[in-house]
RNA sequence: GGGCAGCUAGCUCAGUUGGUUAGAGCGCCACGUUCACACCGUGGAGGUCACAGGUUCGAGUCCUGUGCUGCCCA
């Protein structure tokens, strides 16, 4: 073996992720074959949108991923993560026709169907190619060889067949739905792709003339609207059935209010009465008669359009608001269409699919909402039924992605019944065989399914899986059987009208005429959660039953983050236990969000997210990976304060909700400008980019760098060490406190990150493992071996308890941090590639990914080794303190005396010269009989009373001052003592054990009480002899 | 309107079944570079655990209520 070049004092993130990324791919360490017969652990990605490429939130997941799959790789699991990627129907599409639209001024129908698809299959090859790189950069070790996306062939292929099956058992309809439009995209979106957003609007109050009123009844109603062009779909007038008993009821429930509330809100509360009063007094009456009306079946004139409507009684209509009346648009308004179901009332849609006015609105056709807008305002008040405008902020929906307001609008869509499919995914959660944790989580989920709402299918997108549905008429059944014969793939159902809708499983029918009448392919593409819900079943090469299919399914675990528990997670279930009759996964595991310093989330459109790229960057994938691991807790969301860096100096600015946005900043330290992602125009682009940073990362930097420094050390001593196998029982054998110590620590250490990550609490195994490599193994341990590796008696012996030390840190850390740690590994294999673990099998593997999970025998374990050397430790701490305390300078060493008992001063023994190397102390005397002189420092700890000669070093007033303060907060602590047990209470109902260790805490602190009062003094009658 | 979560040091967060004098990282202060590491070392300062009640011998932890913040559902 060549000799190792010494390392460099910093480590080089960037050389070793290249080197890394190397080795890793030429060995395929991440691929997994099927094999029958071995415990497996599999994963599937949540497919990350080829909108654009990722961000913090991805970072954390696939770390987390990482972290899980890494770790049962190293425990022995056939293990599998499969990558992929989204192809985010109306995300993705809106994205490449804004492009369209900026760049050449041209729409999706100028470019047509296939060359727009065409267009988003060439964006998705760019962004794919991006995202999976990021992947990599990050360090995750998906299975690179088997990477899907959503609208691959084989995807495609799951996709057709899990819809055919749904449409044979019946589960799939087609009807009516009043659904969000976007009348730019012009496709329905969902309601989780709708954002809300207060504007400032109008309230128009129109009055209705009541058709050949009878002599008592009102000439007119009035109604009123935000949107009065929506009157030109009026099909009634509401009014409440019973406005006597609904008054009643608001008055009741306004008077269990008043009860409850406050003085202040008290108020208002007699204001609302006050209200329902005069309009019980002024309006009632007429309401009554227009209930009447109602129930007469009387008719009201629409305004402008001239036609006769109905006055219907329903509920909707609130006799506590307005006029108590209220205008129904069942094809343009949620609530209006509950109505009109409810009234069977016919529904009229006045828009066209682009946002213009259709043949329905008459003169109006052809305008913009708008304008059409413009144009019944102004001709109502010319007709004068107008009869007030009153000023109002109004919530209005907008599209998430065209950022356009919705129109509620009323179009055929396809639907998946919901009913006896969700109850599986019910079942599957509330019976505990899929666990989502945090537990919590579980009843949003459960809820969310057991509404059981029927799930629209279809957008009308060019971006996704057609709908394998074909649409004829004028033909019987038997022309469809007759066409069909023998073909097992092809089913149909009849329509309302008499026509049929054929679905397929093929790609395509083969035939496009039945009987000389057309078949016509549904023009919509499904919803994309359809293809994602399909993701852990169809990656693994389903409706075939491939050798993944049957090794890796069902998965174990998925990583996700909350918002999509229902949209996909459910989904997946419910999908994934109809086609293959098993769950998708048994446990789900929910992690935070990342948020900014004012609680919002990340989002590039907001501008306040800092971009993973840079960070892997400046920083290194592992500084990255370790924080967010160290964030991932389960009880909340993570606040990240950004900063921006000036590239020129190097000044942190923090970044506000005001700089965020701006294309441009000027360092107010140095003065140099920079840019921002916002940056468009050229002189902004010439300037140097200022990246968003957070000093989160920094912690795992510097991590990185303290491993990589206690390798050098370690390296640096092997010189002429040959490393061997280490057996079990020899670490214990003839071992000295620290090296017992050690095992101990690396056996309770080990047995908690095991458990920490199977519990999924990243958070608290990235914790554990950097206080325990940087607290103990580096400044402790390791400062022990100093004085042992210069002694050639204990030289080797700790030689190898460092090798031991080294790598079990390193493999328990490599799935947090894989580069950093393969790294050291390899140097380490260099140097000592003869060595093993206890828990080894047979020779070191080529990478770390590949070794053994550390697995320290039980026997290692010892609470009272852990406890004595926790006494060494507190000695050379109160040691150091005194000397800070008093500012001797480092180099400078003192005399000290330590008084304890005997049992402490023999087991103290053997760690005398170490207590005086990392203490700077000469000791002078320890044991029972030890006594300090007069003046001396004191200090008590772990029932050793410590005793520094600091002579004239000491500030002898400071330490009075100090002392005195000691004392009087020792001696309250220990008059709280002794009233606590004092107290027969706390006597009689108290465990043993607590009173037990009350009162030896209280004789501890008795003890402290005196040592300090004595050197106080001895302080006191020093100064008077001096002074 | 209903539900969930959070409120602990200047900032970001831990704190497992109630039991010492409530912790970490960063920041701050002091001291220190021929020593593996200044991306470091040693020490220090800094907290009425949001507020008000309650249960208990004992509450950051359990219960009730209030306030503020965020998210989900309608």
């Amino acid at each position: 073996m060549t000799s190792t070049p010494e390392l460099a004092k910093q480590y080089d993130h960037r050389a070793a992720q290249a080197r890394c990324r190397a080795l890793w791919d030429a060995a395929r360490s991440w691929h997994a074959e099927p094999e029958a017969g071995r415990k497996t652990f599999s994963i599937v990605i949540p497919p990350p949108n080829v909108t654009g490429a990722l961000h913090l939130g991805h970072a954390l997941n696939n770390t987390l991923q990482d972290i899980l799959v890494r770790s049962r790789r190293m425990q022995g699991y056939l293990t599998l993560w499969m990558p992929g990627t989204d192809h985010a129907g109306i995300a993705t599409q809106a994205v490449v026709e804004r492009r369209l639209l900026e760049e050449e001024k041209l729409s999706r129908h100028d470019l047509g169907r296939e060359a727009l698809v065409e267009r988003i299959w060439a964006w998705k090859e760019q962004y794919e190619k991006r995202i999976l790189g990021q992947l990599r950069d990050l360090g995750a070790s998906c299975d690179w060889d088997r990477v899907r996306f959503t609208l691959d062939d084989q995807c495609a292929g799951a996709v057709r067949e899990a819809f055919f099956r749904l449409f044979g058992r019946g589960l799939v309809r087609r009807g009516k739905r009043l659904v969000n439009w976007d009348t730019f995209l012009q496709t329905a979106v969902s309601d989780d792709e709708v954002f809300h957003e207060e504007v400032k609007g109008h309230f128009w109050h129109i009055r209705y003339d009541v058709i050949d009123p009878l002599p008592g009844e009102p000439a007119s109603v009035t109604v009123a609207t935000t949107r009065p062009e929506t009157l030109l779909g009026d099909t009634a007038v509401a009014v409440h059935p019973d406005p006597v008993a609904a008054l009643a009821a608001v008055e009741a429930e306004l008077r269990v209010k008043r009860a409850a509330v406050g003085v202040k809100e008290q108020a208002e509360v007699d204001a609302a009465l006050e209200d329902l009063a005069a309009r019980r007094r002024d309006l009632l009456p007429l309401l009554e008669t227009l209930a009447g009306m109602a129930r007469a079946g009387r008719q009201v004139r629409l305004p402008l359009l001239g036609r006769a409507i109905p006055l219907v009684a329903d509920e909707w209509a609130k006799p506590e608001m307005g006029s108590g009346c209220v205008k129904i648009t069942p094809a343009h308004d949620p609530n209006d269409y509950d109505v009109g179901r409810r009234q069977t009332l016919p529904m009229i849609n006045i828009l066209n699919p682009d946002g213009t006015l259709n043949a329905e609105a008459g003169p109006y056709a052809g305008l913009t909402i708008r304008k059409a807008r413009e144009k019944v305002v102004a001709d109502l008040e010319a007709a004068g039924q107008l009869v007030q405008v009153e000023d109002r902020v109004i919530d209005l929906a907008h599209s998430d992605r065209s950022k356009t307001p919705i129109e509620p609008y009323l179009a055929d869509q396809w639907f998946i019944r919901m009913d006896e499919l969700a109850q599986p995914a019910i079942d599957a959660v509330a019976e505990g065989r899929i666990r989502i944790v945090p537990e919590r989580y579980a009843r949003g989920y459960l809820d969310w399914l057991s509404e059981k709402r029927d799930w629209p299918v279809s957008r009308q997108l060019w971006w996704g899986h057609r709908i394998p549905i074909w649409h004829v008429a004028g033909v019987a059944e038997s022309d469809l059987v007759a066409a069909f014969a023998g073909r097992d793939t092809v089913a149909w159902r009849g329509d309302e009208a008499g026509g049929w809708f054929v679905c397929s499983s093929d790609e395509s029918l083969g035939i496009e005429v039945v009987a000389g009448q057309p078949l016509v392919r549904d023009p919509d593409v499904l919803d994309t959660w359809f293809s994602s819900a399909l993701w852990p079943h169809s990656t693994l090469g389903w409706p075939a039953a491939t050798p993944e299919l049957a090794c890796f399914y069902p998965t174990s675990t998925l990583v996700t983050s909350r918002d999509i528990l229902t949209l996909w997670v459910a989904r997946m279930v419910i999908l994934g236990v109809f086609d293959t009759g098993e769950i998708p996964f048994h446990e789900v595991s929910i992690h935070p969000k990342i948020l900014d310093r004012y609680g919002e989330t990340m989002s590039k459109s907001k501008g306040n997210g800092v971009d993973p790229v840079d960070v892997i960057e400046s920083l290194g994938a592992d500084a990255l990976r370790f924080a967010l691991a160290g964030m991932a807790t389960e009880t909340q969301d993570v606040r990240m304060p950004v900063e921006f860096q000036c590239p020129a100096c190097g000044h942190l600015l923090e970044q506000t909700v005001q700089n965020r946005t701006k294309p441009r900043l000027d360092c107010p330290k140095c003065g140099k400008p920079f840019r921002t992602q916002w940056a468009t125009s050229t002189a902004d682009l010439a300037l140097p980019r200022g990246p968003a940073v957070s000093e989160k990362f920094e912690a795992g930097r510097n991590f990185s760098n303290k491993l990589w420094n206690a390798t050098r050390f370690v390296l640096m001593n092997l010189e002429g060490f040959t490393a061997t196998r280490l057996d079990a029982a020899a670490v214990l054998a003839d071992a000295p406190l620290e090296d017992r110590w050690l095992a101990s620590r690396l056996a309770s250490v080990s047995r908690e990150a095991t458990r920490a990550i199977a519990e999924y609490r990243y958070a608290e195994l990235a914790r554990l493992l950097y206080g325990f490599a940087w607290d103990e193994f580096c400044s402790a341990y390791l400062e022990l071996c100093k004085a042992r590796l210069a002694d050639p008696l204990h030289r080797d012996r700790a030689r190898g308890m460092l090798l031991l030390g080294l790598d079990t840190i390193l493999r328990l850390l490599h799935p947090i941090m894989p580069f950093v740690t393969e790294e050291i590994w390899q140097h380490l294999r260099d140097a000592a590639g003869g060595r093993g673990m206890p828990w080894d099998a047979g020779d070191l593997p080529e990478t770390i990914m590949l070794a053994a999970w550390p697995d320290p025998p039980g026997a290692w374990s010892d609470p009272r080794t852990e406890e004595q050397f926790g006494t060494f430790l507190g000695v050379v701490g109160a040691i150091r303190e005194i000397r800070a305390r008093q500012n001797v300078p480092p180099k400078t060493r003192v005399p000290a005396t330590i008084r304890t008992d005997r049992e402490t001063a023999d087991l103290l023994g053997p760690m005398l010269p170490a207590i005086q190397a990392m203490a700077g102390v000469d000791l002078r005397a320890v044991g029972p009989e030890a006594a300090g002189a007069a003046g001396d420092s004191t200090a008590s700890v772990r029932g050793c009373d410590l005793f520094v000669d600091l002579a004239d070093l000491v500030d002898v007033d400071a330490e009075i001052a100090r002392l005195e303060k000691e004392l009087a907060k020792t001696s309250g602590f220990i008059e709280a003592k002794q009233r606590k047990l004092a107290d027969e209470k706390f006597a009689a109902r108290a465990p043993e054990a607590v009173v037990a260790k009350e009162r030896a805490q209280l004789a501890e602190l008795e003890v402290r009480l005196a040592t300090d009062a004595a050197a106080l003094e001895n302080l006191r009658t020093r100064k008077g002899s001096v002074g």
